[in-house]
DNA sequence: AGGTATTCACATGAAACTATTCTCTGAGTTAGG
DNA sequence: TAACTCAGAGAATAGTTTCATGTGAATACCTGT
């Protein structure tokens, strides 16, 4: 026991291969963007007339997962707010993620986080959504000011709520006499736009900007730079960059994974006492990633999913087709071995559509003519994790 | 043979319900003046 | 009479049920050759 402790403990004071690893955490700012130097001027020249103190259009930004928009939002937002510190205007840009659950996921959230962020206080529920309305207004009418919202990932926020609450935004201007609001929306689905309410799309597309991915070259410069900040000289082994690139590459060009894969390649390599860090840590680091991303939605998911998910293993192991109402059938069968309430099939067609969502299974919708039509799913869980999800699964059901 | 019409087995959508957590309000109660 | 307590009304939220409508293409059914 000592003696492996011992190992563990000699691998970390041993010298790190990392310099700064906090220049790979998702978390950090560079200061500088590679590659996107267009779509940040873009944004500034749109975003500039707040230092003539002039309401700004509305923006809206698009771009898939990694291609730093909001990296670029906040580089501009922090920038401009340097500026107008200098000039003493009254501006107030505030950045809020939709997606962050039970802090902005809904119409209430959204206001509460504002009001808090202005400086209110106001009850996470109980009062009708108008009061936060109203007090969000007086907060901005308190004093003259520009204020300009950026809500990240609001096709989330849409899908969950209706997009009432984006019109109301819009709307927000004739309310407020002192003071004047844009918005700015970042979008990572390309054709969000088209589902909303026309006026609001006229409204909130008053200007576009679109992220294009980063194709592997550009990855590849935006590794390096990280990993000359993050590891020390000589570390990285020739061809982990161009690798770790490519393989985010194939993922539209996702560069926060890239800079995930190559953090976690580097503490593998270290773990491993290695002085160097090598493509095949770069091959671990995937699938890693992989693995943990799965298990944790195993491990932490509702036991509804749990169940869910068990009968599609359990089906996954012996038919090679699995379609809606064999799940169904294995699922209600599983609930009363467990003793948990059967759910409607309505409903499980939803947690399945969820599984999919989380890429834990590929269903596709297909029709058999005169026999139906329904999903044909498929599990695309890696065969090595599989046998560990099921155990998890079954504990976790027989736990209750 | 070629063209419609049916039909299956769910998918998909909308609304409504349930349970829980929380606020607000106003009636009733208490204690102090 | 002011302060306090406490029950009930009303909201937000998450997860679900109920009801309703939609749907792609393999088959059944015609139709005229």
């Amino acid at each position: 026991m000592v003696l492996k402790l011992d190992k563990i403990f000699d691998s970390f004071t041993k010298e790190s291969l990392f310099k700064n690893k906090f220049v790979l955490q998702t978390n950090y700012t560079p200061e500088t963007i590679p590659h996107r130097e267009k779509q940040i001027e873009q944004i500034a020249s749109i975003l500039a007339p707040i230092l003539r103190f002039e309401r700004t259009s509305n923006l809206f930004i698009y771009g898939k997962s990694g291609t730093g928009k909001t990296l670029s939002i906040q580089y501009v937002k922090d920038e401009l707010l340097k500026k107008v510190k200098k000039q003493k205007i009254n501006v107030t840009i505030e950045y809020i993620n939709c997606k962050l659950k039970k802090i902005a996921d809904t119409e209430y959230r959204i206001l509460a986080e504002l009001i808090r962020k202005l400086g209110g206080m106001v009850p996470a529920t109980g009062l009708p959504t108008e009061r936060l309305y109203n007090k969000f207004v007086e907060l901005l009418e308190s004093k003259k000011q520009l204020f300009i919202l950026i809500l990240d990932e609001i096709d989330q926020a849409v899908k969950k709520i209706n997009d009432d609450f984006l019109y109301n935004f819009t709307r927000l201007n004739s309310e407020l006499n002192k003071s004047q609001i844009s918005i700015i929306g970042i979008s990572n689905d390309l054709n969000f736009l088209d589902l909303l309410d026309p006026r609001v799309r006229s409204s909130l597309g008053e200007e576009e900007i679109v992220f294009p991915p980063y194709n592997a070259e550009q990855l590849q410069d935006i590794l390096r730079e990280r990993a000359d900040a993050a590891f020390k000289q000589g570390v990285i082994e020739q061809g982990v960059i161009e690798k770790c690139a490519a393989l985010a590459a194939r993922e539209h060009g996702d560069a926060r994974r890239a800079l995930d894969m190559l953090r976690i390649a580097g503490e593998l390599a270290e773990r491993e006492g290695k002085k160097k860090v090598t493509t095949e840590h770069i091959d671990k680091a995937n699938e890693k990633m992989e693995r943990d991303k799965v298990l944790d939605i195993i491990e932490s998911g509702p036991k509804q999913f749990q169940l869910v998910l068990t009968a599609i293993i359990e089906l996954d192991n012996k038919k090679q087709k699995i379609f809606t109402s064999d799940i169904y059938n294995t699922y209600q069968r599983l609930c009363k071995e467990a003793k948990i309430e059967i759910l409607t099939q309505r409903r499980v067609g939803d947690i399945i559509a969820e599984l999919d969502m989380l890429g834990l299974i590929n269903a596709q919708v297909i029709s058999k003519g005169r026999y139906g039509r329904m999903r044909e799913i498929k599990l695309i869980i890696h065969p090595s994790i599989k046998e560990r999800a099921r155990n998890i699964l079954y504990e976790a059901i027989a736990l209750r």
